[in-house]
DNA sequence: AAATACAGCAACCGCTGTTAG
DNA sequence: TCTAACAGCGGTTGCTGTATT
């Protein structure tokens, strides 16, 4: 267990602070400095712990604290660097001048991230939220394809766009992409789909070709297959090497996160979990819920998400492009 | 007008890494 | 080298003001 709080000690006052103890705190500071804070409230005459002190001054009274309304660059500086650093809050707020940690902390929880959200927009991942995408209303088009999928990239979010574009591109490792499909019950179908696919990547290299594995440090080739986590490291590597959150990138491709998602379901024949909150709120579960508990394997030409439809009808929903199949059943509510 | 819900934020809690004796 | 205290950090709590019913 750990120590018990310096509070704990009796006499020692806790809660809002007063005007009198402000003063007290910043009269003695401005004579002997912050630091010794452990002597500093016995030395200042306040009747509070060392820590307490050290808050108050750091979080308030401190002179360079800028107060009030965030800037806009600021708002934009703080998501930047969130979706480089993540919960640093005080690595965020050595780059805002003026501002603590605690109010950048506060600020984020309760304006910044409610507001990515209301966009659709993980906070954690900082990507679209894929658990929030409408398939339903693009499955209603009749013509259906990826030709078309690309052309409406402000409806369909960019990441299953993507992993389309992966899979479809990778002709050159079909069969081992057939493999991965399988245990994961996501199918790569169609031989010639690559011919058809417009190149959406800014970067060819994403194309989950052996060729690239071979020529791509830390990529991982096992039998002739690279791994899609090995692309989305490389991916999230790039995007945070250039300090620009992801979905900030409009040229780029950046995979979801699917490593640990895959690595489960290939150990286990099971749904998919909530994971890793930190760095993984990809819940593939709730984006093809169906497909996941799908025990039937499938053998098509096109890349096809789906549940308990066959063959045949895949093949009637399918030509040379991509495409989806949602369950009726499915509720998007549900997963919001 | 009163009760309830919600939002914002200051302050606290508890854990961890660092440092001095 | 060990240990206790310090300092810093991120998460959480609880108070207060405002909005809604």
């Amino acid at each position: 267990m750990g120590r018990a709080p310096c509070c704990d000690k009796t006499g020692l006052k806790k809660g809002p602070w007063t005007q009198e103890e402000d003063l007290k705190l910043t009269q003695y500071i401005k004579t002997h400095g912050p630091g010794n804070w452990r002597t500093l409230p016995k030395n200042a005459g306040l009747q509070r712990c060392g820590k307490s002190c050290r808050l108050r001054w750091t979080n308030y009274l401190r002179p360079d604290i800028k107060r009030g309304r965030f800037a806009f660059e600021e708002e934009e500086t703080i998501i930047q660097l969130h979706s480089v650093l993540g919960n640093k809050w005080s690595a965020i707020a050595a780059r805002l001048p003026g501002r603590t940690d605690n109010e950048i902390k506060n600020y984020w929880n309760t304006q910044i991230r409610k507001r990515l959200l209301k966009n659709g927009i993980d906070p954690v991942t900082h990507r679209p939220r894929l658990d929030l995408l409408d398939l339903s209303s693009i499955l209603k088009s009749a013509s259906f394809n990826l030709s078309n999928l690309l052309n409406i990239q402000t409806l369909v979010n960019p990441q299953v766009l993507r992993l389309a574009t992966l899979l479809a591109s990778s002709s050159s490792s079909n069969l081992e992409n057939k493999e991965l499909f399988l245990n994961n019950n996501l199918y790569p179908m169609n031989q010639n789909s690559s011919e058809q696919i417009p190149n959406v990547t800014s970067t060819p290299s994403l194309l989950p070709t052996n060729e690239f594995c071979n020529q791509t440090p830390n990529m991982q080739v096992n039998n002739g297959q690279c791994f899609y986590e090995d692309l989305i490291n490389l991916n999230e590597q790039t995007s945070q090497d250039n300090l620009i959150p992801p979905y900030l990138m409009d040229n780029s491709i950046i995979l979801p996160n699917y490593s640990e998602q895959i690595t489960s379901q290939t150990s286990e024949n099971s749904s998919f979990q909530p994971s890793n909150s930190e760095n993984n709120n990809f819940d593939m579960d709730s984006i093809f819920p169906t497909a996941i508990s799908s025990s039937t394997p499938l053998d098509s030409s096109s890349m096809f998400i789906i549940d308990s439809t066959t063959e045949d009808e895949i093949e009637s929903y399918c030509g040379k492009n991509f495409s989806f199949e949602i369950p009726q059943s499915l509720k998007f509510d549900d997963f919001m």
